[in-house]
RNA sequence: GGCGCCGUAGCAAAGUGGUAAUGCAGUGGACUGCAACUCCGCGAUCGUCGGUUCGAUUCCGACCGGCGCCUCCA
């Protein structure tokens, strides 16, 4: 069985060949980091960390590096606006995203580089790329000329005539070409900047990823991941910098951008104001929850996040959760998952949501097996959930954590629950039943059995 | 205008040239003092219209509807 990924350049689905099988490279645009991140931020984290456990049950050495983009115009907006350093701002939302990414139980990757400490990597690959005669110095800004490279819009599929018949490039007298576009620009006294053979300035947006690729994992690497958004023009100009400055040499073998998510049928937008924060859901769903829909749908498709499809994503998890708390004493077995349909489908582009209905159906078997049977289900379900950093909580804790709408503490739930079992023995029904209500309107289900009650906040 | 995507049961979401996984919700029953959990059962002919084919939801075309990108953007 091997691995087949969708490649974005070619259009189409191929068999996974990495440049070199004992170590294996992967590069994914990470957030620009001037604001808490929003649940569009956090699909490729979900969806590459995915990828990444993936990779790393068939790789001896997987290589994943996810960048902070701690430069950049917004920033030095925002930063202006607080009267804070750009470094204090960017630091505090750098902090917050991995708190963010951690509560979506993404592993942290291999290598997070910082835009900022790669200003020397920067210059260096401009100089060569003006060298090359791919770039050009204008006015203290220096541009890439997209017109000297033959294969310039190969990623988004378009001619530079397509690109310019949109009409919203900018025009500025700094460039010899409309559709140029800038590696370096000045900054004025009171920016943001570095020193450079070109003056005191600052990068431009796409220059960090080539030159981080180029010094963190090489040349060439395997996959370079991102949103779909992202294709043009930032990977476009990704690959025309590398490109040119490697002569030729292909930056990544595979490309893949995830779909977009929409809020309640409507794209994101700041007219809208409908921005959904990773930390304004968590604060409402479990970040499993999150996680648990974002793999829910194909990663390529467009998702819509909503209230409905949250709530019936806590309910398909506690279903899951709940079976594993009726086996909770009972030890998973070690196995091997090569060969079941789930392992399969996450080969197969990542088909998470196939992937996910086998969850169920291992699930389903656990509850009926027992014996040897038993442990070995369990640790299917367990080993397959894992390589999408699933359904790894203590199933008790899954259940008893508060679900943000009941105070009741988990003594006061043991007191009333005491008090019913008394009820129930003194044969008084009405009176137990008043306790299951009244821990009902507070958000908590009982649930007895031969071995006593169990709580749930539900 | 250019490039591209999507339309599968109430909701969500896979999939295949030979009449469609899975989850949530709903519903009938078993179990239960009552419940909950669990178990058994129940639902779609795949936007519309043509074409290719022995046969299409799956291939081709047209149309209808929804959407994305075209230098802020995951």
């Amino acid at each position: 069985m091997s691995l087949s990924l969708y490649n974005s350049m070619t259009c189409s689905k191929q068999p996974f060949q990495p440049i070199d099988s004992q170590r294996v490279t992967m590069y994914v645009c990470g957030p620009t980091v001037y604001n808490r991140v929003h649940i569009g931020n956090a699909r490729p984290a979900v969806v590459f960390d995915t990828l990444y456990r993936l990779l790393t049950s068939l790789y001896p050495n997987v290589q994943y590096a996810r960048n902070i983009t701690d430069i950049d115009d917004k920033i030095m907006k925002t930063a202006a606006e607080l009267g804070e350093d750009i470094s204090v701002l960017s630091t505090r939302y750098a902090e917050a995203y991995f708190d963010d990414m951690q509560a979506l139980n993404n592993l942290p990757p291999t290598i997070v580089p910082y835009a900022t400490q790669h200003i020397p990597e920067m210059t260096d690959m401009i100089s060569r790329l003006v060298a090359k005669e791919h770039a050009y110095e204008s006015e203290g800004h220096v541009l890439f000329a997209v017109q000297s490279m033959a294969d310039y819009g190969k990623l988004s599929g378009r001619s530079l005539d397509d690109m310019l018949a949109g009409a919203r490039v900018e025009v500025a007298s700094y460039k010899k070409y409309a559709g140029d576009f800038i590696l370096w620009k000045p900054s004025a006294d009171d920016e943001p900047g570095w020193d450079s053979p070109w003056g005191r300035g600052r990068p431009g947006w796409h220059l960090e990823c080539s030159a981080m690729i180029e010094k963190h994992l090489g040349e060439s690497i395997d996959i370079h991941g991102g949103g779909q958004d992202l294709i043009f023009p930032h990977h476009e100009n990704e690959i025309a910098q590398s490109c040119c400055a490697h002569d030729g040499k292909p930056v990544a073998n595979v490309w893949m951008h995830n779909g977009f998510i929409n809020i309640e049928g409507e794209k994101m937008s700041k007219s809208l104001g409908n921005f959904r924060m990773v930390n304004d859901l968590l604060e409402q769903y479990p970040g499993e929850v999150l996680r648990y829909v974002i793999l829910s749908a194909h990663y390529r498709s467009e998702q819509n996040f909503g209230k409905d499809l949250l709530d019936s994503a806590w309910r398909s998890l506690d279903a899951i959760y709940g079976f594993l708390r009726t086996q909770v004493g009972i030890e998973a077995a070690a196995v091997d998952i090569a060969d079941t349909h789930a392992y399969a489908a996450l080969l197969d582009d990542l088909n998470t949501p196939v992937a996910i209905s086998e969850l169920h159906k291992f699930a389903r078997e656990m509850n009926a097996a027992d014996g040897d049977a038993l442990a070995e289900a369990k640790g299917r379900l367990l080993a397959v959930a894992g390589l999408m950093g699933l359904l790894q909580q203590d199933p008790e804790q899954w259940f008893t954590h508060s679900r943000g709408g009941s105070d009741i503490s988990a003594e006061e739930i043991e007191v009333l629950i005491a008090k019913r079992n008394q009820a129930k023995a003194d044969k008084d029904y009405a009176g137990a039943d008043g306790v299951r209500e009244e821990l009902k309107a507070m958000g908590v289900v009982l649930e007895d059995s031969r071995e006593g009650t169990k709580w749930r906040r539900g």
